[in-house]
DNA sequence: AAGATTTAAGAGTCTGTTGTCAGAAATAGT
DNA sequence: ACTATTTCTGACAACAGACTCTTAAATCTT
């Protein structure tokens, strides 16, 4: 698997967040109610959404009608920055045999292609941001 | 990361076997020597070599002037066959977000961008032989 | 036949990820 | 002030992957 699941959960739970924020971007969204919409476990979230909160992504707020909420609008916030809190961005930027130093000294046989699928790879993630996601989720009425 | 740590080393190992074997395809090449080469461990090497020899894709004789060799000629042999004896073939038909089913229900938010990345690795890794990867690391001096 | 070499197999350890839980802290409503 | 709600924190169990070790089995050399 590319991602670990905790980052899988933690984009998932960004897009919930930000689909249910559509009307009303200020308000609070209970994690026990992203928890049931993603149907993951509460507990499991909520370790989750701390990362996110505490690498400023997210704002929480605690108590009665308390929940999370983005830290900033969507149209600012990327894939790649989830990613990098929860699993950083080995994946980026590691060899695809495990060598160490990808790119930087003698390449791997495999270098060469393998750059081209990762740089692809890398512009998804650092290109796509949860706007457009959760605009084509809306409009498609995609799953998450 | 995309491989497991055995898979990556299982890919070396077989790069290994298929540079030495350039000379004498026939010949046996010892776990240890490649063990050597790739700096890992011997034990843990072994482990991983019985995987491929059940698969199929080495061949194995023990005692004095035993060791692996390839079970077929490197021309025939695709990383993609690596990958999937070693780690499944997963990683090119699981969902970005880990959703069930990728593609062939309700995509979800990212399918389409990384569908086009998947095929490109997965065609990577179809289309790669030994005999290729074997003759660049020759000709350019790579490290593997 | 005896001994050395080398892979095979299985059990066991270690580590990081996953997932659970209980209690603390903060907040709103009454 | 009290209670209900909700996140925060730390501890911990369960699990998978990574890695080690020991013994067995096969083969060669002498
Ligand atoms: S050095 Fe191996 S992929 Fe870059
Ligand atoms: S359904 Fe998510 S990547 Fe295909």
């Amino acid at each position: 698997m590319l991602l670990t699941q905790s980052c899988m959960i933690g984009i998932r739970a960004a897009l919930a967040v930000s689909v249910q924020g559509k009307d009303d971007i200020e308000a609070y969204r209970p994690i026990r109610q992203i928890a049931d919409a993603l149907d993951v476990s509460f507990h499991f979230l909520t370790k989750i959404l701390q990362v996110l909160t505490h690498a400023k992504i997210m704002e929480s707020y605690k108590g009665p009608n308390g929940g999370v909420r983005l830290a900033k609008p969507p149209e600012e916030l990327f894939l790649i920055d989830i990613v990098e809190a929860i699993d950083g961005t080995s994946v980026f930027s590691t060899c695809l045999l495990g060598l160490p130093g990808c790119g930087v000294e003698t390449p791997c046989p495999v270098h060469d292609e393998w750059a081209k699928s990762k740089d692809q790879i890398e512009r998804l993630f650092r290109e796509t941001s949860l706007a457009k996601l959760s605009d084509d989720t809306c409009e498609k009425l995609l799953r998450f």
